[in-house]
DNA sequence: CACCATAGTGACAGTCACTGACAATCGACA
DNA sequence: TGTCGATTGTCAGTGACTGTCACTATGGTG
């Protein structure tokens, strides 16, 4: 067994290569256009075949929403982490505010991926279309955790949707409707942290218990 | 000018190869798939060439969610005749509500097309995921109808957004989350109903109007 | 140190969605 | 009936994406 400093040097050249592919994609696109940049050209300002591209991203949007995946990730870790006593819209408030202000604590390249992703999806109204379609993944995802947190076996009933629905709308708005003035990280998660606490006095008490119809 | 039934010829040909073409993309796309069915084969079914297809529709998608591209107009239209004295979120409900329920008076035809266009949607997630990310497109428009009812003249608050994003997200969940058991149009109907009115209920009054933070 | 199993890559061929351009055709209307 | 404009088919081309196969480099093993 050699020292191998940490982790195969295999998988930090792979982490090398798809940093790589992000940055050199997330600047094309931003530089270009999203549509006007081909696969072609990400990969040959990486000095990479377009094959090995498929082979690290499932597609051009996959590269492009690729730190909004990143977030969806800690999303659902984050609300499977927070305590049981935590009614299911307060826990997914308590989640989204936590994951957006972890977000400060990043390193510096990725602070850039974030505001750039972000510029991205100001300037390419399709790529937000998809952006936002993939979030209703995350959604019936974040609505079986809740359905489960409730004890609930089958499939999650219509209140944890509309909870689910409610609070991921609310960071949705606060993330790109507030609009695209600032490119700051800090001042973004401000945003989305405002909005959430918008949203938490729209509810009346028992919003996210109480039965309905 | 000759008797000319209604409109002319040309028009009503359209028209119908549009439904054809409708038709026969849906039944295709539920009998092998979204992605196994090609535009060959749906122009091919129709006796149409390929490049005639993309002169009705921009593409698969835009077939397939036809008729959730109508409800979007209806919904638009909808809520720009709503009276001046309901407050913003009410004349969303409302709107929804309205829409929704005049599904039941359309033909024979175009209800099962929508009925054929929600089993699709249950079948195919990728396609689900298009829908909703359109949905966005229609959020900021409704968002801006909103801000403009309120006087206001910029682009919409981010409490117009909210209260848009809120609504339109309890419509969805209607639509989509209480499952695939049922297949009429009718109880789909009743249960987007159903789930306004939940909505309705989880808000406290005054939420679409107070300022918040 | 030599060796091997295997992960990663490049090259190639192919499918499919989608677009532009041009020519042929069909309906509207005088 | 003849002309004008709308509709369509054909053809060629781009770009996203996939399967396959051979080649190289890596990490562990004797």
């Amino acid at each position: 067994m050699t020292t191998m400093g940490q982790i195969g040097l295999r998988e930090r050249k792979k982490l090398k290569t798809r940093h790589a592919l992000i940055d050199a994609g997330l600047d094309l696109f931003l530089a270009q256009g999203y549509e006007h940049t081909t696969i072609e050209q990400i990969a040959a300002a990486v000095e990479v075949s377009p094959r090995t591209f498929f082979r690290y991203f499932a597609g051009k949007d996959d590269l492009a929403l690729y730190h909004m995946a990143d977030l969806e990730i800690a999303v659902t870790e984050e609300l499977e982490s927070r305590p049981a006593g935590e009614s299911p819209g307060t826990a997914l408030i308590n989640t989204f505010r936590t994951v957006t202000r972890g977000l400060t604590a990043s390193g510096q390249a990725d602070k850039e991926r974030y505001t750039k992703t972000r510029r991205l999806l100001d300037a390419t109204p399709a790529l937000l279309s998809t952006a936002v379609g993939r979030a209703a993944g995350l959604e019936s995802r974040l609505a079986g955790l809740v359905a489960r947190r409730q004890g609930a076996e089958g499939p999650p009933d219509r209140r944890a949707c509309l909870v689910v629905a409610f609070v991921t709308a609310a960071a949705r708005v606060g993330f790109e409707c507030a609009g695209a003035h600032e490119e700051d990280l800090a001042a973004l998660v401000a945003r989305v942290d405002e909005t959430l606490t918008l949203a938490e006095r729209s509810f009346r008490p028992g919003w996210d218990t109480l039965d309905g119809i």
